[in-house]
DNA sequence: TAATAAAGTGAGTAATCACTCACATTGTTA
DNA sequence: TAACAATGTGAGTGATTACTCACTTTATTA
């Protein structure tokens, strides 16, 4: 984890973030240990002595220990809710292209895991503090209801119209959907041990059960 | 949350525990703070006050914080990865019975939407420590692996033997089942608001999902 | 009932916590 | 270069932490 990878992720659409040595140090070093300890039980002494700073520096740059992690999480929320975020293939994806849903669906698990490989700390992180900070899911549901959620449903009810899927009520299929690519990348990517696995063949097998499920027609 | 649901939560096949006034309050105030705030941000003098209980009482009966939460936890996660556990329908279930899959899944799914409804702090509690604490993977890895897993195997090995369900490698099926169903369990009954909806529609929309897909055939 | 064990108490303790602040260093602008 | 602002420092602070221990109360057994 270097500081380009921290200028990239706490930059979010254009605004640029100016980041000296030692407050791209806190950064990294908050983001190793949050991940792998937990927040409440992250000193902001161990931040500092694994940064190289002195404490008094991390309360220059971050007014409580609170706003250090929310400035980490907050811009990783909106890039793992939001796919494709501030790039060009949205429309691609999420617009009236005429690809399969197949080939949507593969597109956006493929998406999901290069994001998921890259982050694994940032997502280890989200998943263990959302529960705590109602910051954070605020964040996640605002994002995603505003950013993510028409435009899927606008894809799915497009796709019902057309009867290429069935009329299942449109949160129970976006959940069904998120769901299971989730449980894989998660499983795969954040939870696994060191497993190795044909990554092409079980996404496909993935988009296959999504599709047409377990039971053999 | 009282007494006797302590007693029943923590009491794992046949083994009586015996419990003081003072210890299962102490056990009723640590489940709901540590649910609420998080093992790490919950401090033991918390817990005394409002367990009603000198903080010395705690100490009493576990050696340390950890040890309260382990013993809070341990029955937990056998009675969250073990569906029927110390129940007569395992043989039902897991069993050579006759039932279609279909059957057997509705069966799973509102047993363990009962689970979760009487468990709530429990499972929040288990969902967000299990990251930090090595003992609580483990307890999991090794209950799921010796008591779940291989009567899962042998059902679904028996399943694609007679041509109901597709070959899809067993690991990945398992996987694609417990997702969908715990991503349905979680959003409705642990992270939910309030939203109504009706359960049995749900169910069967969820298992339509697994069975069969989101593709219209 | 007397003796012993188990359960309960709460003041006390050393360690650690997030955070402050007066001061030092470095960077920027006039 | 002089003046000022931004960045960095680390000893210091009061509050809180998990845990201890000498002691009291309650339950069990002889």
């Amino acid at each position: 984890m270097d500081k380009i990878y921290i200028k990239q992720l706490l930059e979010s659409e254009g605004d640029e973030v100016k980041l000296t040595e030692k407050k791209a140090a806190i950064l990294v070093a908050a983001i190793e240990i949050f991940a792998e300890k937990g927040y409440a039980a992250t000193s902001t002494s161990e931040i500092a002595k694994q940064a190289g700073v002195a404490e008094g520096t991390i309360f220059r740059h971050y007014a409580s220990k609170k706003e250090l992690l929310l400035a980490i999480v907050k811009p990783g929320i909106m890039k793992l809710a939001i796919p494709y975020f501030a790039s060009q293939v949205v429309e691609d994806v999420f617009g009236q292209g005429n690809n399969s849903f197949e080939d949507i669906l593969r597109e956006f698990i493929y998406n999901r895991i290069d994001f998921a490989k890259k982050n694994v700390p940032m997502i280890r992180i989200i998943l263990q503090e959302i529960a705590f900070h109602t910051e954070m899911q605020q964040a996640l549901k605002s994002t995603f209801l505003s950013e993510v959620y028409p435009k899927v449903e606008e894809l799915i009810v497009d796709l019902q119209q057309k009867g290429h899927i069935k009329s299942v009520p449109i949160d129970t299929t976006i959940r069904f959907i998120i769901t299971t690519v989730l449980g894989f990348i998660l499983h795969q990517y954040i939870f696994s041990t060191n497993a190795t696995f044909n990554e092409e063949v079980e996404v496909e097998h993935v988009i296959d059960l999504i599709m047409d499920g377990i039971q053999k027609s």
